[in-house]
RNA sequence: GGCCCUAUGGUCAAGCGGCUAAGACGCCGCCCUCUCAAGGCGGAAACGGGAGUUCGAUUCUCCCUAGGGUCACCA
């Protein structure tokens, strides 16, 4: 195995589901290999017919696509080793099979499903081993005869059976323990405790890389290389990933597939960054990993054992760092459908187009997800309804009796403004509370307060009033000095006095 | 239940006999600030327990405890 060339392979099943689990090895299988420059290959594990899923290949293809895992033979491009989907590798297992029954290591059953139902009522541990001595002419007879059968291996029933894992060292166990197991099924289809051996040995598979769950059974395919003198693999097992009450993840999680993800809103860079994280360190303290910076980090010692939880709040994390980082154009272009879901790509009063660059910018610093772009922003659709209240902000120092003289002063230069974009508006804001030596938010939070009626938006008052356009703003400006004279004068009816001096 | 694995803050996780036990997320506080965010600074927060080995254990060994995985004609 030492100076051979790297291949791991991802051996999903078409279940119709990417599994954040499943996408977490195919990560470290595809970094395995190519951390030292060798293939990945792609091989679709289909030996159980009955869960099969209509369209799970191009699950598959597409999120191996998406992000980025580039396989280097695979069912749709082919490679030196095909087939790659077992059930078109079907003539190939039973020769292997019947190889072991000839060596001793392996028989054919007979037993029906039903006595194995009853076994398994009984307190009757695994298989009895009912046929294990049936006479190999017997058998090839009750075969021949047409019997439904299945091919099993044979254990031994002393002894250990050990194997050296990377990242959890050696395991054995005592063969007493192991069952004998199905190598064929009786509709002529491989286990995948069969098949995985038999294409990993012959499509030259040297490092398998899986989940820790497939631990307690790689003694079992250990005892099957050995019976074929087949060279084991180097065995490398990773941590499982658990949901937050601590059981291994599963649907009933949540979100758990790659597309959940995604349509949740999650980066895919994002996912596979936080996921690459699930059980592996760098040992120092970077977090932020590209895929490449992944292929060129990656080493095996800083596989973890343990398992870890999946926290949403880590990868909200992730997902906000990387929305922070994306170009201009990217993150306009990958926020335009969540804005128009919302708000609409128009204004709605002078059907003027939004100003996307200025709403993704300003949406930049707070999305933690592409799916919350939406939200908070239908103040610029429609004014929601004026209140007084609002004015008062107390760490600003404004009140509604000053925010309406603000704004009375402001209207006539806002009119004739002759930048009315983010950098003129802005100029000209500051400078009106340089010159009248008050505070930028005493200026800002008025209009802010006269624009949207709403206490907290994303993005300031010179970006909000950059998006509605000049004619809106004032319009909302003029709105809300109607207001503010009104609540000031029934203020002052009420009590005799004016409360806002 | 048998077997197997695991065990550092709430979570991820560095540490691989001697450290004030990193860092990140989250949380809290302060600063900055045109609201909220973002950003900056700071804080609270951990070696499951017990025996050994050793001059010295988070680190090595054993036991306990606690979690998890696995025991299919599923992968």
């Amino acid at each position: 195995m030492t100076d051979r060339r790297v291949r791991t392979r991802f051996a999903p099943s078409p279940t119709g589901y990417m599994h954040v689990g499943n996408l977490r090895t195919a990560i470290f299988e595809y970094l395995v290999a190519k951390s030292q420059g060798g293939d990945f290959i792609l091989r679709i594990e289909d030996t159980d017919q009955e869960r099969i899923v209509e369209g799970s290949l191009e699950i598959i293809y597409q999120t191996l696509e998406t992000v980025g895992l580039r396989h280097d033979e695979g069912p749709d491009i082919g490679g030196a080793y095909g087939p790659y989907i077992q059930s078109e590798r079907l003539e190939l297992y039973l020769p292997y099979a019947e190889q072991l029954v000839e060596a001793g290591h392996a028989y054919y059953c007979f037993c029906s499903q039903e006595r194995l139902r009853s076994l398994r009522d009984s307190d009757q541990l695994g298989y009895d081993r009912h046929c294990r001595d049936i006479p190999p002419e017997e058998a090839r007879r009750r075969v021949a005869a047409g019997e439904s059968w299945v091919i099993r291996q044979k254990m031994p029933t002393s002894g250990v059976t050990g194997f050296t894992d990377e990242v959890f060292g050696y395991i054995e166990v005592s063969n007493t323990e192991l069952e004998d197991q199905i190598l064929i099924k009786s509709d002529g289809f491989p286990t995948y405790n069969f098949a995985n051996v038999i294409d990993d040995h012959t499509m030259k598979i040297t490092h398998v890389v899986r989940g820790s769950e497939y631990l307690s059974s790689t003694p079992k395919y250990q005892l099957l290389y050995e019976a074929f003198g087949f060279e084991s693999p180097v065995y490398i097992h990773l941590p499982l990933i658990l949901g937050s009450d601590r059981l291994k993840l599963s649907k009933r999680h949540g979100a758990t597939g790659f597309q959940d993800l995604v349509e949740e809103g999650y980066l895919p860079e994002a996912i596979i960054n936080y996921l690459a994280l699930l059980g592996w360190s760098p040992g120092d303290e970077r977090e932020i990993f590209s895929l490449s910076d992944l292929e060129r980090s990656f080493t095996i010692s800083g596989i973890n054992k343990a398992p870890a939880v999946f926290d949403y709040d880590k990868l909200n994390w992730f997902n906000s760092t990387y929305i922070k980082a994306m170009s201009h154009e990217d993150l306009r272009e990958t926020l335009r459908p969540y804005i128009d879901a919302s708000i609409g790509l128009k204004r709605p009063y002078d059907d003027a187009p939004w100003d996307l660059e200025i709403i993704s910018e300003m949406l930049r610093a707070r999305l933690e997800r592409l799916t919350d772009a939406g939200t908070g922003l239908a103040f610029l659709r429609e004014l929601p309804p004026h209140d007084t209240e609002l004015y008062f902000h107390k760490k600003m120092k404004t009140s509604p009796e000053q925010s309406l003289d603000i704004l009375e002063r402001l209207r006539p230069s806002l009119a004739v403004l002759d930048d009315w974009s983010t950098g003129g508006i802005y100029a000209f804001l500051t400078d009106f509370a340089r010159r009248n030596e008050i505070k930028n938010g005493q200026v800002m939070w008025p209009c802010r307060i006269a624009c949207t009626n709403t206490q907290v938006t994303p993005g300031g008052a010179v970006e909000i009033m950059a998006l509605l356009g000049r004619e809106e703003s004032l319009r909302r400006i003029d709105s809300a000095t109607i207001n503010l004279r009104t609540a000031r004068n029934t203020e002052g009816e009420k009590d005799g006095s004016s409360h806002y001096n």
